[in-house]
DNA sequence: GCCAACGTTGGC
DNA sequence: GCCAACGTTGGC
């Protein structure tokens, strides 16, 4: 069982349109960067957890808990010409981009900041806090999941 | 809105 | 296969 860390931008798609859909489900489009794409279509397994972060607003963090109910299979938006995320390259018969389902598992407690996770020794080795790091997927160590799980429950400060 | 850092593209 | 130019990401 793998842990995750799933960024969005809040105004493209936030924790609160997941709780909004039937089942809280919804397919995670629009991943259009290899390395993100091979982490879903190598190791994300149905299971496992991930942290919905939001980014590019007010106050980056991770907000919520999402859980993998369906593995990679084909995004569809790359064959929509109309989709911002259409990709002449990506055929039915060889599709390039992948997605999984996510179901909202649960909101955390707090918006647990970059700013704070930066300031956590324990957190210093996640790539969320590397200089200039730009992956919209990434893996989550055992221990870094579970310190910001306790660190969702704190009052920061 | 700015801009540094990064990934991708394409000429050679 | 190199690398400059370009487009995008995302914190601030």
């Amino acid at each position: 069982m793998n842990y995750w860390l799933m960024k969005s931008e809040p105004d493209a798609y936030s924790l609160d349109d997941l709780a909004n859909e039937p089942k809280k489900t919804e397919h995670w489009d629009g991943i259009r960067n290899y390395q993100a794409r091979n982490f879903m279509r190598d190791d994300m397994k149905k299971g496992d957890l991930a942290f919905f972060y939001h980014s590019n607003c007010a106050e980056p963090g991770i907000v919520g808990i999402v859980e993998v109910v369906k593995e990679a299979y084909p995004d569809h938006t790359a064959w929509d010409k109309k989709s911002k995320y259409y990709d002449e390259k990506s055929t039915k018969e060889n599709p390039r981009w992948l997605m999984v389902d996510v179901k909202l598992k649960k909101r955390l407690k707090r918006n647990v900041t970059l700013r704070e996770m930066k300031e956590k020794l324990p957190l210093k080795d996640m790539r969320l806090v590397a200089r200039g790091n730009r992956l919209s997927i990434m893996p989550v160590a055992k221990k870094e999941w579970d310190y910001i799980l306790k660190l969702a429950e704190k009052t920061p400060k």
